[in-house]
DNA sequence: TCATGTGAACATATTCACAGCT
DNA sequence: AGCTGTGAATATGTTCACATGA
């Protein structure tokens, strides 16, 4: 389920307000959802929440993390250390819950030995062997769009079977390995989107001085 | 539709390999759906294909950009330029196609000035005379969660409806205002519980040092 | 003859509404 | 009395399979 990580978020929050137990009603607001869906996402995990009561804050964070698999250690490897490397590099997102950057790489040798949140930029060719030493099992592609299908076979064949590319390419890979792909530029097309069909309702948009009405 | 954006990708992918026609077979594969999935969209934008033969790739290429919005010029603004908000002015995919950042604000003082992409970092108290100045539709949230909101509801009142969020934080907006939110921590999670799932499969994954069993 | 465009069948997801437990 | 957990109802999305038209 892709909401499990918005409900933890939520939960997380509302653990930094000392609130310890709350209502589907609540967590649902909290995760901008409607409570009769919270609630079956939350009933197919298994019976955490106490009828009359709630659920239990704590608790049910806990469940949550374990059912994604946060309790486990998941090291990761970066390819392609540009500005977005760079910046998903010192994402806390990426260091904090479980997950645990353990090598960075870029085919760029004249940036081999560079620090970067506190890890040397590595060599490509040394993927294999970091995957290897490491357990590594999730790799993020970060490279440009011409590199990223050879980068993804070489984690494949690395023993890599999840991948979060970052690259705007289509990327093929063989049964039984998971691509997520998280692209940029579509997600403001889908904004301009939506916009398009909204400004009919101002149809003088005056960009000179007047975003709005005269 | 959220998968117009993908379908643009594969006919500009295909462009660049000068085919100049493609039946829905073709293009669902390029994309990476199915072609009846393809075609149904498709023909939910207008009859833009000719039966027996397919889909011209140029004119198709010009009836999606169109019906997203590409053919007009949107003009965008960073807030928060830390990292990412730094990768995001540099991403080719965000300039090109009808996006032009016209700003990047950011409230630390001491890096107003500061040159990134060409663009000058400036105030964010600047952002509503910005806004009123190019027409700003489309806002981008790169700052910390902690600010997130209250630079949202900034952005709301200087007259953006279009709001591309990437702090791990919901944002609460006004009916009429779209929020899209860019999770990179949630995909990880969902790559997780994914990974999860498959481990049990190799239970000696047997890297060389130790990842799982001693 | 061939591939689009589409109704009809199927599958999945969401919401409602309430029984059942605390 | 109040809130969860869930079957039944609804809505949405996907796939099939073929009539239609180039």
């Amino acid at each position: 389920m892709a909401r499990l990580p918005v409900y933890l978020r939520a939960l997380n929050s509302l653990l930094e307000s000392e609130i310890r137990s709350c209502s589907s009603e609540e967590l649902a607001t909290a995760a901008g959802v409607n409570s009769a869906k919270l609630r079956k996402d939350l009933s197919h995990l298994g019976s955490y929440g106490t009828r009359g009561v709630g659920y239990d804050v704590e608790y049910l964070r806990y469940q949550i993390s374990r059912e994604i698999g946060l309790t486990q250690d998941w090291p990761v490897v970066i390819v392609g250390i540009g500005n977005l490397g760079h910046a998903l590099a010192n994402y806390s997102g990426f260091t904090s819950r479980g997950f645990r950057t353990v090598a960075l790489l870029d085919a760029d040798a004249t940036r081999h030995g560079e620090l970067v949140a506190g890890l040397k930029i590595r060599g490509f060719h040394e993927l294999s062997a970091i995957v290897h030493e490491h357990g590594v099992a999730i790799g993020v592609i970060a490279t440009p769009a011409a590199a990223a299908q050879s980068v993804c076979d070489e984690m494949v064949a690395a023993g890599i079977r999840s991948v979060l590319n970052f690259a705007p390419m289509v990327l093929s890979v063989p049964e039984g390995v998971d691509v997520r792909m998280v692209d940029l530029s579509s997600e403001l097309q889908i904004l301009a989107y939506h916009e398009q069909r909204k400004a009919p309702l101002h149809p003088e948009a005056a960009p000179t001085g007047t975003a709005g009405v005269a």
